[in-house]
DNA sequence: TGTACATCAGTGAACGCGCGTTCACTGATGTAC
DNA sequence: TGTACATCAGTGAACGCGCGTTCACTGATGTAC
């Protein structure tokens, strides 16, 4: 078989990719080595050349799934916008959009994962709440911003952690819900949406001006 | 060996108490037939005489977990408050506290179990679908009575939802958290709890005077 | 540059183990007469 | 009320199965000379 170190490089993230959507759908008790390896593209057996077990695996993933989100969370930030737009209302339209909803796969990491993480071994729980810390000073700049501060203030940091809890509180229970009432899993978006979209109206009107 | 009708019943009770406690603990996948007997008192095949299925038994759980919430939350609001108190505090000061997070076996219903209803089957969904149903009615009704409001307004229901998912959310946010970064985890409950209250704050002001 | 050999990613079969489920059996409870 | 029998909750061993993990093997890649 013989293969190039770059390409067994390539192959880890590609087992690291296709586990990453395998747990957050069905949870990472809910999945074997045999059906990662495979959706990886592979046989069962190479596994143990790349990760020392599942559960360092799993550690992998949860520190990929993290970095993955705040690199977007920051493009998503850095991304024009249309004048008189703003980048937290974006970003709580996307959220809290019934396509994010729907994509388990794709969407968050933190919702898909953090249910899970609680299960898990140290380093991954430790993977996962640095992610969240980068996580909370990015958005804690964004609200410093938008009211209209300096630089980042004690206040900003826990509206910026109250607005996140609230999206992903939002986000999971809606994907909960969402099998037997589909429309009650809207109504929980919408709910919480309005609510946001409001605090940060309020957070802008105050700031800017 | 032998049980009468009424003690046949008691057993299965405590089958589905002991199943509750170990599936909020390890997750449904993570706890097998035999554990979950073992700890209600039994041998594993006895299983079979009260519940078609482990699937039927989670069914089962989360049924009878919403109702103990929503019981739990409508003798909560039932209780009488100081003079000046408020019920909705009482709630976010209990349910954002410390303790609540590190009792995940015996905390709320929703918060230890809601990750994993996503996976489970109809039946399942549709018992959690509607206690979170009665349970967003409950709460609906306390702010609209904070608001000042005769019934229940479309507004009052939207605060009702958004304000729970930011208690979950928050909730379980820190847990994830708290086995790498205890301070970290409550970090995360002050800032929600410092932010809930200061709407609610903000609502008993403008309802009640 | 060419040849000989070590490396090691990938294969696929096999391992023991615990899972969910089934089953024959037990014996007190509950019922029929 | 007493006796004979059916019921069925509970036991504990067994079932096939898929799990995480191990292993002998393959053969292109990468290295030494």
């Amino acid at each position: 078989m013989g293969v190039s170190k770059e390409q067994a490089v390539e192959n880890r993230k590609a087992i690291i990719a296709a586990s990453e959507k395998l747990f957050r759908e069905h949870g990472i008790d809910g999945v074997g080595l045999s059906a990662l390896m495979k959706a990886a593209g592979f046989t069962q057996g190479g596994f143990y050349n790349h990760f020392e077990s599942k559960e360092a695996l799993a550690a992998e993933v949860v520190a990929s799934a993290m970095d993955k989100a705040n690199q977007d969370l920051k493009e998503a930030i850095a991304a024009p916008i249309r004048r008189g737009g703003n980048r937290l209302k974006r970003q709580v339209d996307f959220y809290l959009s019934g396509t994010h909803c729907s994509d388990i796969e794709q969407g968050c990491a933190i919702a898909g994962l953090t249910a899970d993480v609680r299960r898990l071994g140290h380093e991954a729980q430790a993977h996962f709440a640095d992610g969240l810390q980068a996580m909370f000073e990015t958005l804690t700049g964004l609200v410093a911003q938008q009211r209209g501060e300096s630089g980042a203030t004690d206040e900003a940091r826990r509206e910026a952690i109250a607005f996140y809890s609230e999206m992903v509180g939002a986000l999971i229970l809606s994907r909960a819900v969402a099998g037997a009432d589909p429309q009650f899993g809207e109504e929980i978006l919408n709910a919480s949406r309005e609510t946001l979209l409001r605090n940060v109206a309020q957070r802008a009107g105050q700031g800017k001006r």
